[in-house]
RNA sequence: GGAGAGAUGGCUGAGUGGUCAAAAGCGCUCGCCUCGAAAGCGAGUGGGCGGGCAACCGCCCCGUGAGUUCGAAUCUCACUCUCUCCGCCA
């Protein structure tokens, strides 16, 4: 969420970045018709209520010294009345404000590259080679249903499509790599881990930015106030929300695996086949809040951190920018790390890291106090897939296979694998 | 699920219809004292919104939302959360 004072002097800033992203403007100018409609009341309101004080104030004075004050308060009666009308009126307005400045998106920043679409991106920046197969590579779907860690068939029985069941090594492979993921985060980056709830009320869904926007996106539980985390960049966030934090204390960095859910309401027919689209996935998600003069620092170490288990664990990827069209709604600047998959013939998303600057802070209410005494502020607030497990999976059997369709096992993963150097037949 | 207690500022905690943004204490900031620090003393110290060039002025906020009243932190109702006891349970 924009800062409505920032819209209303920056109007041209603000029609100026929906422009950018491929939007239109009209809610920009019903939210600063409403913004002004609002102050109208406002200034008749206050002063009507500021009469009423007074006059509370005066009957106050003449019960305390037994006098009469039926007069006054029948005239406040009136007064009251009016007042009640306005309160009224302004509530609507302001309804219409909050609902009209939630579905702004944010301002990209200046080193964002303006473009419709993800066609538009920019490379930034690639490592590794992605290798020559001297055999005919297979896809991670028959990799690993041939070599029985994957079944899609019994988890489209026991659920539905797009869900999968890992097994024996498959299972114990989603196990080492969030292990893996964990113990890298926390002990080399600096990372506290988390382990959040699963399930979100609507107040943290508004608080990083998923609603009221993206409803059609995510799970919820019927009948109650409650939603799968399509990320725990949803949990983690908001752990603080409406608190200020000690500014000694930032940055504070957090690491945390979850199960993620999604909808994937628009996607269908996309990604049909395989671990890259499922409704139900495992990620371990960097979560940052931060100093604003330092945010975009730390973005570029939070990629870093991101690529770093990428880098470990041999895959060749490449580091793309968003431009406009693609940087998401609550983002101000976001790279998208891709890993190399054969089956694809291409690079493969698996890991977005955002620096969202006040966007979901205000939304959250999230602040801290730059020093003792001083006003609080809002943090600047950062996430990225540090990495998506199931795509890593995918990732890992479609580059490391070996003619007789064993996988090999990388280095750093083979003691969470129990020593295990492949998983063959 | 049943019964009860509670929710007030950065924190602890008083306030049960009329100058209450709210006592007191802690914390924090500044000053005095000191070689320096601690202690002590003094002053200050919430947020949001609006008007004004500014000094400044006004409105709102005591878990959330409705209501009663001329007037609500205080009374009524609903909801949320926390705690205690009972039941159930991985």
């Amino acid at each position: 969420m924009l800062d409505l004072k920032f819209v209303r002097s920056n109007s041209d800033v603000v029609r100026d970045s929906l422009i950018r992203r491929g939007e239109g403007t009209d809610a920009l100018d019903a939210l600063l018709a409403a913004d002004e409609k609002r102050r109208e009341i406002l200034v008749e309101v206050e002063e009507l209520k500021r009469r009423r004080n007074q006059a509370s104030e005066k009957v106050a004075r003449l019960k305390r010294t037994g006098a009469d004050a039926s007069e006054i308060i029948d005239e406040m009666k009136g007064v009251s009345d009016h007042i009640r009308g306005f309160d009224e009126e302004l509530a609507a307005v302001e309804t219409s404000i909050s609902e009209l400045l939630l579905g702004i998106p944010n301002i990209p920043h200046e080193s964002v590259p303006t473009g419709r679409d993800d066609s538009e991106n920019v490379e930034v920046r690639r490592w590794g080679q992605p290798r020559a197969f001297e055999f005919e590579p297979k896809a991670h779907w028959d990799l690993g249903v041939a070599l029985d860690i994957l079944d899609f068939e019994r988890a489209s029985k026991i659920t539905g499509a797009r869900f999968a069941i890992y097994k024996g090594m498959g299972s114990r492979l989603v196990r080492a790599l969030v292990n893996f993921m964990l113990d890298l985060h926390t002990a080399e980056h600096g990372y506290t881990e988390v382990f959040p709830p699963f399930l979100v009320n609507a107040a943290s869904m508004v608080g990083t930015g998923q609603l009221p926007k993206f409803a059609d996106d995510m799970f919820k539980c019927e009948g109650l106030d409650y939603y799968m985390v399509p990320t725990a960049e949803v949990p983690v966030t908001n752990m603080y929300r409406g608190e200020i934090l000690d500014g000694a204390c930032l940055p504070v960095k957090h690491v945390a695996y979850t199960a993620c859910f999604r909808a994937e309401a628009g996607a269908a027919g996309r990604d049909t086949r395989g671990l890259i689209r499922q409704h139900q996935f495992d990620k371990v998600e960097l979560v940052k809040f931060v100093r604003p003069d330092t945010s975009y620092d730390e973005l570029e170490r939070l990629v870093a951190d991101a690529q770093s288990v990428l880098e470990i664990l041999g895959l060749p990827y490449r580091v793309t920018k968003m431009c406009t069209g693609d940087v998401g709604f609550s983002a101000a600047k976001k790279y998208d790390l891709e890993v190399w998959m054969p089956s694809y013939g291409r690079y493969v998303e698996i890991s977005s890291c955002s620096n969202f600057e006040s966007f979901q802070a205000r939304r959250a209410d999230i602040k801290f106090r730059p020093a003792p005494g001083a006003k609080a502020e809002f943090v600047h607030t950062l996430n990225g897939s540090g990495l998506a497990v199931g795509r890593t999976i995918a990732a890992l059997l479609e580059n490391c296979q070996q003619p007789d369709g064993s996988i090999a096992i990388a280095k750093r993963l083979q003691p969470y694998m129990g020593g295990l150097e492949a998983i063959a037949i």
